[in-house]
Parts: C-alpha cells; sequence; structure tokens
DNA sequence: TGGCTATTTGGCCATAATGCCAAACAGATC
DNA sequence: GATCTGTTTGGCATTATGGCCAAATAGCCA
C-alpha cells in the first residue's frame, strides 16, 4: 500500500521536476501560444540548440509537450494545457513571499 | 523586460523544484490534512531525521511551509494550500502518459 | 550523390541535489 | 548542572543536472 502510494508520488515528482527550469517554463508559455519548432525556441532562450533541444527532450519525456515533425523541422506543442493553470497558485507563493520579506524590513 | 520575464520564470523554477521530489510530496499531502511534527514525518517517511529536517527545510524556504516551534518539537503547515490543486492536473498528464503506452502496445 | 539546414546524441566538465552519520543546539525535566 | 528528547547543521560520498562543443542523423534540394 505505502509502495503504490510511493510509486504515484515518484510519478508526479517526475512531471514536477520536467517543469523545474526557467527554459523549461519559457518553453511551456511560448506554447501555450501555439506550437513552436526547435529554431524558434533556440533563438528567444539564446542558448545552444543542443541545449534547447534537451530541454524539449525533457519534457517530451515527462509527457507534457508532444512533436511533430514536418519537413526538417520539428514542431513541439502542448499535450496537457492544464499545466499553466499552476502558475496562478506558484505566484500566491511568491507574493507571500514578497509580504513576508516586506513584513520583515518594516519596523514595527 | 526580457530580464523580468527571466527572474520571474527563475523564482516560479525554485517553487516547482522545491515540490519535485516523492518525500516533499508526501510531507505536502500529509500537511493537507493539518500540520505536524517532524517526528511523525519522520516515522512515516521512514527516512533519517536529518533528512527529512533538509527536506522540510527546502519547502520553508520555497514559501510554501512554515514552521512553529512549540516546547522542544516543530510543527509544520502549509503556508499555501492551492499548491494541491495541481495534481489534478499532473494526473492527467500521466493519464494521458498511460494512454499513450497502451496504444503503443495495442496492435492497430 | 553532395551539400545544406534542422535536430538529436555523446562526451565532458562544473555544479547541485540526496542521503547518511556525527555533532551541535534547544527545550524540558530532574 | 546533567540528561533526555527533538531538531538542525556540517561533512562527505554518490548521483543527477545543465551547458557547451563536436559528431551523428534526418530531410530537403540541386
Amino acid at each position: 500500500m505505502y509502495q503504490k502510494r510511493n510509486t504515484i508520488l515518484e510519478a508526479r515528482a517526475k512531471v514536477l521536476k520536467a517543469m523545474a527550469h526557467p527554459s523549461r517554463l519559457f518553453i511551456l508559455e511560448e506554447l501555450e501560444q501555439g506550437e513552436r519548432c526547435v529554431c524558434d525556441l533556440t533563438e528567444m532562450i539564446g542558448a545552444d540548440v543542443s541545449t534547447v533541444s534537451k530541454h524539449l527532450s525533457v519534457l517530451k519525456q515527462a509527457g507534457i509537450v508532444i512533436d511533430d515533425k514536418r519537413g526538417n523541422q520539428v514542431f513541439y506543442q502542448l499535450r496537457v494545457p492544464c499545466i499553466l493553470n499552476f502558475f496562478d497558485c506558484v505566484e500566491s507563493v511568491l507574493s507571500e513571499q514578497a509580504k513576508a520579506q516586506v513584513a520583515c524590513l518594516t519596523p514595527s
């Protein structure tokens, strides 16, 4: 039973881990607008193509994006768009942090 | 402008990274039920106390939990409960994966 | 076929994350 | 103060991650 729960937690952790990188979050936000080829994303991110390709492969392996080869380029798109709803919540973590920091700096 | 966007993405990535570990997800689920002391969590997780303490410190630094020392024990609780809404979506990633796998194995 | 573009893969290095043990620290109790 | 319990911190070994370069692969077009 515990084993089963752990398996689920590991699967979830993998998905989160796949998202937990600035460039990969950037990619997800871009894909929210529509599909993008590797070359587009590479130019926007400003890293080596191989680096971007590896980020995309991480997202793909996690099941978050899918790829579609057309001609000699590969287009990626979101497979599970709801992924992005989460950020409202992440933002609230961040704004809590900000509030706490202000409270810390404000002489009471 | 790009700089600003990157700062935001880095902040979000930190929150996700903090969550992206099975034991830390376990902790978050437990805390959803209510506050827990380090000793409780340690027993449930079955790792060294120091390990669990470090996981908690990761969550705390990310702003996801807060701690409250009472007597000689420390109780942790969720600071941003909405964090858990996300898992419906993560589950849909996982079920998509499962579907794809089945489709792969099924002779067409 | 040869050359061109787009993408992925392998190799390597630097850095970060994980987990344990041991030691330090904090609070309670005697 | 001495000691016990609960928690955190430091140190270390192991493993994973991120990024670049170089090489391999795939599709196009002449």
